[in-house]
Parts: C-alpha cells; sequence; structure tokens
DNA sequence: TCAATTCATAACTATGAGTAATCAAATAGA
DNA sequence: TCTATTTGATTACTCATAGTTATGAATTGA
C-alpha cells in the first residue's frame, strides 16, 4: 500500500468533494466507481483523517473534508497559474535576462534595446551591470551573466560574438586646444602631448587599437593617465592633463568642456560586440538576441 | 506513457534541482539513479518544458527550471501546513463551532462557554446566530448550525438534548407597581392584569408554561401583548402596558426600570437546553460539548 | 591512456491503479 | 409490504508503469 498522497488523490477527491456522489464523480473522472471509492478510502487512511461521511444513501463533507476541499481547490489553481507561466518562461516571453556593459555601450546600443525588449516581452526583467571586458566575459562562462557588451578581440571558443556597433575614434582636446579643424592633418603633431587612455587591463583591444594609431602616425604616445571611466578622462582633458582618444559615440551624454575630433580618415575602428554562451538554454535570451541583431 | 505530473515527479525535481546531482538525489530519495533520470525526463515531456540543463558531467537549471523550483517549494510548504492544520481539525483542536441561541442565552451559559473554548482550543472559531427555539431544531437538522441553545420540551429523535441552566421565573412589574415584596402572597392577585409574552411561534414551551403557572393560580391571563425580545417586553411592562413572566436570569444585563419578583414557590422552571445532531461527525463540536457538559 | 566519474538507455520485475462482477443497505413506488 | 432501483463497498483479476539491475557513452583528472 502506498503511503504517500499523489496529486491524483486530490483530484478524485476534488470531483467528489464537488460532486457528493461517488457515481458520477467516477463517470467525471472517466473511471469507474470501485476504483475511485479505493483511492478516497486510501487517502483518507495515508492522512488519517476522514473526509466524507457516507451512509449508504448520502455522502457528506465531514469538518476536515470541508476545508481539504477550500485548501484542494486553492492548490489546483496555483498549479495551474504555475503551469501557464512556466510555458512563458520556457518560451522566453518571460524571465530574466541579466546583461553586463561597458559604459560605453549605454550610449545606443543599451538603451535601444531595452526598449525593444519592454515592448515586445514586456514580462521579460532586465538587469544591468557595469563591468570591465574580462569581468564580462568571465560572468558569462560563468552563466552569471546571460550576455555582455564588449570590446575585445576574440573570445573562448564556447562564447559567441556578433558585432553591434561600429564606431569611428575621435580625438578629445580641451575646449581651447589650438586647433583650426578644417586644417587638421593628422596624428603626427600630437606626438608630444600626454595621453589620457581606458586603463589597459579594461579594455586591452581599446589600448592596442590607440597604440596601432599613434605608431601609424609614427609616434608611441606618451601615455599620463589611465582610467575606467570615460567621465574621468574627460574631466582630465577638461583641465589640461593630457588628450584622449575615444569612440566617438561617447560624444553624447556627457556634460564637458571638451572637444572632439572625429579622425574619420584613420582605418581603425572602435567596435562593440555581443557575447553570449553557444549552448545557453535561456529563451529569453534567444528571443532578445534576435531582437538586438534583427531590429 | 502517462501524460499527467503528480507529486512524485515535483518532488524528484526538487530533490534534484538542490543537489544538482542525479545520484546524489536518486540516494537521498532512496531510488535508483535510472528511475530518477527517467521520471524528470517524463516530467520535462509533460510540461513540454526543459527544466535541466545537463552536459555530461554537470548538471544545472534552466530558467524554466529555476522557476518551477522557487514554485514547488512554495506548493510544497503550503502543503505542509494544509497536512498539519488538516490533522487538527480532524482532532477537533481547530475548526468552526457554528452556535445558535435564544436571547436568555447569552446571560450566562453562553459567555461562560466562549471563555472556555476561547482558552482550550484558541484556535477553534465560533459563530453564533440568534434564532427562534424552531429555527434552531431545524438548521441543526440540516447541518447549519452544530449547536443550539434552546427552550422546548422535546427534540426529534436525531438529535440529543441536554439541560444546561435551570432558573426559576420572576414577575416582572413596573417600578412603581404597588405590591410589599414581603407580603407577596401568590399569583392570585395578578389574575386581571394585562400579560406581555414571548410569542408562541418563539417559544411554545414558555408559552406553556406561563400558561400553567396562571392556571395553578386559578385564572386564565389576559394576553396583552407578545414579543421576541426581552428589552422589548420590559420596555412595554415599564410604559405599565402590562406585566410579565420571564426567566429570572433576564434580570441581569439590561437597562431597565421594572421590579424583578422571583416566583420560588411555583414549581416550573425555565430549561435552557443544548442541541446537537446525534451523529454528527464535527470533533470540534464533541470536545466543546464536553467543556459545556463537564465544567 | 586509463580509471573513475557522470547521466542515459535497455530490458526486466512487481507494485498497485483501474476493471468487471457482485453485495448489502437504503429508498421509492406499487 | 413487497419489489425494483439506487447507493457505496468488496472481491478478484489485469495491465500499465515506477523502479530495478546491468550496461553504455561521454567527460574529467591523473
Amino acid at each position: 500500500m502506498s503511503n504517500q498522497i499523489e496529486l491524483r488523490h486530490l483530484t478524485y477527491f476534488l470531483a467528489v468533494a464537488q460532486e457528493l456522489h461517488f457515481r458520477k464523480a467516477a463517470e467525471k473522472l472517466f473511471i469507474s466507481q470501485p476504483g475511485l471509492s479505493r483511492q478516497i478510502k486510501q487517502m483518507e487512511e495515508i492522512l488519517e483523517t476522514q473526509l466524507f461521511e457516507r451512509n449508504k444513501k448520502k455522502v457528506g463533507l465531514t469538518p476536515a473534508g470541508h476545508y481539504l476541499k477550500k485548501e484542494v481547490e486553492f492548490i489546483f489553481n496555483h498549479m495551474e497559474k504555475v503551469e501557464r507561466q512556466l510555458k512563458l518562461v520556457g518560451d522566453g516571453d518571460s524571465g530574466e535576462l541579466r546583461i553586463g556593459f561597458l559604459g560605453s555601450a549605454m550610449q545606443q546600443v543599451i538603451p535601444k534595446m531595452l526598449l525593444q525588449i519592454k515592448e515586445k516581452y514586456p514580462k521579460v526583467k532586465t538587469s544591468l551591470e557595469e563591468l570591465s571586458n574580462f569581468a564580462q566575459v568571465d560572468a558569462v562562462l560563468k552563466n552569471q551573466l546571460d550576455m555582455g557588451f564588449v570590446r575585445v578581440s576574440r573570445v573562448p571558443s564556447t562564447l559567441e560574438m556578433k558585432t553591434v556597433f561600429t564606431d569611428t575614434f575621435s580625438l578629445v582636446l580641451p575646449e581651447r586646444y589650438p586647433m583650426l579643424t578644417r586644417e587638421f592633418d593628422g596624428m603626427e603633431r600630437f606626438a608630444k602631448e600626454d595621453f589620457i587612455l581606458f586603463s589597459q587591463a579594461y579594455s586591452p583591444l581599446y589600448y592596442d587599437t590607440i597604440l596601432s594609431i599613434c605608431k601609424d602616425a609614427g609616434f608611441a604616445p606618451k601615455i599620463s593617465h589611465k582610467s575606467v571611466h570615460a567621465h574621468t578622462i574627460f574631466k582630465l582633458v577638461e583641465n589640461h592633463m593630457g588628450i584622449a582618444i575615444v569612440p566617438t559615440s561617447l560624444q553624447n551624454g556627457f556634460q564637458m568642456r571638451v572637444k572632439f575630433v572625429e579622425l574619420k580618415d584613420i582605418p581603425q575602428r572602435a567596435e562593440l560586440s555581443v557575447i553570449w554562451k553557444k549552448e545557453h538554454t535561456n529563451p529569453v535570451l534567444k528571443n532578445c538576441m534576435e531582437l538586438l541583431l534583427e531590429g
């Protein structure tokens, strides 16, 4: 004899509790009446509580039965809700998307994506975390993040990477820096300047790219300061601590007294990429990735 | 293949979700690992949702799995509570007691019983309804009430009845009614008075008893008013609309300008009885009845 | 490369849910 | 007052399936 209540018992109990009639309840359940009687009896034995009073011609609920009926109805309602919700979570219409990003991704890509997600999948919850390139790669690998927005040249083979935004670089100069923009004739003239860059540890690709730009211009930059925040870099430039080269899109979104000079003619580009796990199982990620790459 | 989730599935799912290890989970459940694997797989098929990601060496929860884990934990906690509560309801430590009563039972018996119940069975909820004798008998028979407090001579054979309070009758007279209490010499002198009584339909036994008192005194009372509320009766007496005979215990609990004269020397008594169904199944009733009859 | 893990698969066993046939008791109708 | 009908319970059976053992395939670490 089994000694554990099963959902079957609860289903049968509810049918009898509603019909107050074993034969009718059995019909409704598409089982035979003896089978139903035995299951109910077994249920009462397991719970050590009488649920029905039967006096050969009438069936009624005991107080315990009344109580249980209400509770079973609640439990079934709840389970139905869970089952519906589970489908949604499984289909990616609902759930959570954990996003890592570099500060520079906040200018364009992320806000646009968040709006699209909110419109198409309003039940999806997003969480954002600003992290370095390396920390994002690590977190995605560990399944602490679903996706990351990074500037890296390559990632481990278990990750996917797609470029989502390509940007030119711009020189960042103090507002009154003596230079006629129309006569800008290359990087060479900045060989003697102090440079303020994003930390190498924070973004190796960026760092290497800046070095290559300078190298193409025939000099190695004198690096005076390093930072992980664009805002800090701009402040330093503003206060004549040096000049910087950053992705052009950082021009928007900061209040600052600096001058941007877009380096259109050099081949280097700042590429922002999404990364995610190849074999992820988050349906929300799949849906949102489609939005990001197609929309 | 079964196509319905059972509690077994949820139990197994929770074990795996907690251990994130099939063999360990199977050990904890005292079943074999292949059996567990198959049940989980079946569960995923029924729900049409993948719950775990297994890559041959590691087991992890999918987002849907995470969601379901929380929900299953909630459901199990709830069910445990229900099971405990069900035992209490079955034992009569918890539950509901629906009580019917006559206004006059509110003077002594009911408040005392409610206090005792509250002390010994604090989880028991009581509901009170003031009803006529007939309505109470009817409601107890229909299982709308668990117990009733009535003044009747007899009840249908499916009900039990026990006297819980015996009371003398008292004459109710206007405050300044001319009478020397020490020289009270019988009912005879009130033969000409108007009488105010409880309605016959409300309490036939009371009605008959009053008639018998008067008959013993050698007269038939002139009945001027009938009421179902003691308060109304007292008000009428106060305003010289007549005199009344009521159970003595009604002397307490009302603010009124009337005089009570206890009829100690007549044989009639006002008996208050509890009634309940012989074959009831409410354990709360059983326990509370013991309190009432023994305490 | 080998030993030791992991979970999945396959074939089998045995428990117990569900069945059909029947019973005993209660009701309703003649 | 006697059926005829209806109720839920009981009995004996069968068959679906949860759980078993044995094994396989893949991963990991020495």
